[in-house]
DNA sequence: TCTGGCACTCTGCGCGGGCGAGTGCCAGGA
DNA sequence: TCCTGGCACTCGCCCGCGCAGAGTGCCAGA
């Protein structure tokens, strides 16, 4: 069915037009690239290639587009991941070293990411699936109000207020303190609810429902954070978008405010190093049909702490894309590593 | 130069232009508003509006559009500030009590705005320099490490490490730990020091190394974290800015993603409940040269924490804004306040 | 000082024609 | 069988034209 002039021909169309942002025609694409055959046995492929829904043409006499299932074989089949060059990833590296905390590094490699695709980047914390609880501290605020502060071994904080069901005194706050961090220091995340699960039964039956207020808003704490925060930049980018701009961008812009659907977009966590490239109407989110995404996991070792990605129209530059998500994620883990 | 008919002239052009987006002409404006004289009459009003710059004409043959300085007058003299109704006052209330912490609170608070407004929001983190201490937590990581969690009124959160000059008890930390909090709790940052400074005395000699170190990193801490944080949101509503896309919202964008930007946008702290208008060119920044921003500092008591305002085309309505942006600070302030 | 009338200006819009890019198809040649 | 050159055709884009409508400034009169 494709043979590989047909093939070329795609990939010709794909570079055309993500160069040229117009439509392109037989005769255009002969010129630019060496085929070594005439536009006319051009045209014939091209309509084999939009009989096939590879490429589309948007009136009768323009020339052609590629279509998000054209992207996709140019992705899965076409595209070489252009690397980065020796000085970029100089810069890539001095500019991540310089971070003073995870805050600065997340922050830096959004810059750096929508800098360097000119896109949307989109970074998600690194998730503390893997962290350990080091101290856990209660503080009463008011008789039926504690403060909840969760200090990890990676030095990072959390807090909470519980509101109590009922007052709390000040010796069974310093008990459960005690308890809980007896039992819950040094232990990982998800291991935490399982060592602390029997904890209501060693207090008076009056203090159980404090107790396990305490304790839910503490489970709540470990799962919600881990995965929940995104930073993201370089939105000025979506202006380069196209030029029928306000009903391209809104929707774009609306997506982007919901750190769910920025989630949902990193997709589920895979290896460190795998890129996952959606295109067009491969992402759920109907607001991002002319939006592609590519994401990559980082990590630190062999592990994948969390997603960094950028968006941008479906017709990108893929392979230069994908080459600086790669390099940008991988000198993250490094950085993650070291610190 | 300017009687009263004059001015409600340009009260009646600002509300025409800010609901139509359309240059408002002599006709239009008496039908709309009974001003009690024939269109020729407004037309030498308007004459007289564009000769001292309050009012503007796009084309020889357009209606008026107001100036800048226009917008000024507007705002400081003939507009009152809407407050809002009854329900949406609720709902502020019922939303922002659900936040779980200071993130949230402020999340909330963005969301809230940017939905109240319809334009973009901006909510600058409460201020350390005028929070208080409400707790100070010690805790031995290692013989020579301490780490220092410093919890402020405001919910904030600031850790540290402390290096101690030598290995450091357990009951010295207690005892430490005990009279910092006697001392500190409650205390404004810039007070602490003075309240601390003979602490180091009450311990023995030996220890008093460790405890001036202790000491040293919280006032750093107290003054150094300046840093100040800012969350933004709604910046969807950009793409009702104009017609005349690309060229409006890439430097607004652009202006967005600078933290630096955004602060010195918010400007100088006031008193709470002090809102500032700042129209269009007043802006010290080039690329918000058509935007206002109306701000307004927030805080708990009668002393201003942050500021936070929003960001919308000069073309806005103000009355409005001004009321949604005072209202949702007050209830902030409320809300830090109480927890 | 206000009003009604009048002439004038300018933008926006719809219309129609010409241009050009690009296509599909076909017949001939390797 | 596959490629090529040629040819007729289609259709979007651009340009210029003219018209309608909104809005103005000015002036004379109340």
């Amino acid at each position: 069915m494709l043979d590989e002039r047909k093939l070329a021909v795609l990939r010709a169309i794909v570079q055309d037009y993500v160069g040229t942002e117009e439509p392109v025609g037989s005769k255009a694409l002969v010129e630019r690239h060496n085929l070594g055959v005439s536009p006319a046995t051009v045209r014939n492929d091209m309509a084999a290639l939009e009989d096939d829904g590879y490429i589309h043409q948007p009136h009768t006499s323009a020339g052609r587009v590629p279509t998000d299932k054209g992207y996709r074989l140019f992705v899965d089949r076409l595209a070489e991941v252009k690397p980065l060059s020796a000085p970029e990833r100089r810069a890539i590296r001095h500019f991540l070293d310089s971070a003073v905390d995870l805050d600065d590094v997340v922050a830096r490699t959004v810059r750096l990411l929508a800098q360097l695709t000119r896109q949307v980047a989109v970074v998600q914390y690194p998730s503390l699936s893997r962290s350990s609880v080091r101290h856990v501290e209660l503080l009463g605020l008011a008789p039926t109000k504690v403060m909840l502060v969760l200090i990890t071994n990676t030095g990072r904080v959390e807090q909470r207020i519980v509101d109590a069901p009922a007052p709390v005194g000040e010796t069974v706050l310093a008990d459960l303190r005690a308890r809980l961090n007896a039992a819950a220091a040094g232990v990982r995340f998800p291991e935490v609810p399982a060592r602390l699960q029997d904890l209501p039964e060693a207090f008076e039956p009056d203090d159980r429902p404090v107790v396990s207020a305490v304790l839910s808003t503490l489970f709540e704490t470990l799962v919600e954070r881990t995965e929940e925060r995104i930073m993201l930049g370089g939105t000025a980018n979506l202006t380069r978008f196209g030029h029928d701009f306000p009903l391209t961008i809104r929707p774009v812009l609306e997506a982007l405010e919901e750190q769910v659907v920025l989630l949902r977009l990193l997709g589920e966590t895979a290896e460190p190093g795998m890129t996952t490239v959606r295109i067009g109407h491969e992402n759920d989110y109907e607001g991002l049909n002319s939006t592609s995404v590519v994401s990559v996991g980082y990590g630190s070792g062999d592990e994948s702490l969390a997603k960094l990605g950028v968006i941008g129209p479906t017709r990108m530059d893929y392979p230069g894309t994908m080459g600086a998500v790669r390099a940008v994620a991988r000198y993250v883990g490094q950085i993650l590593a070291e610190s």
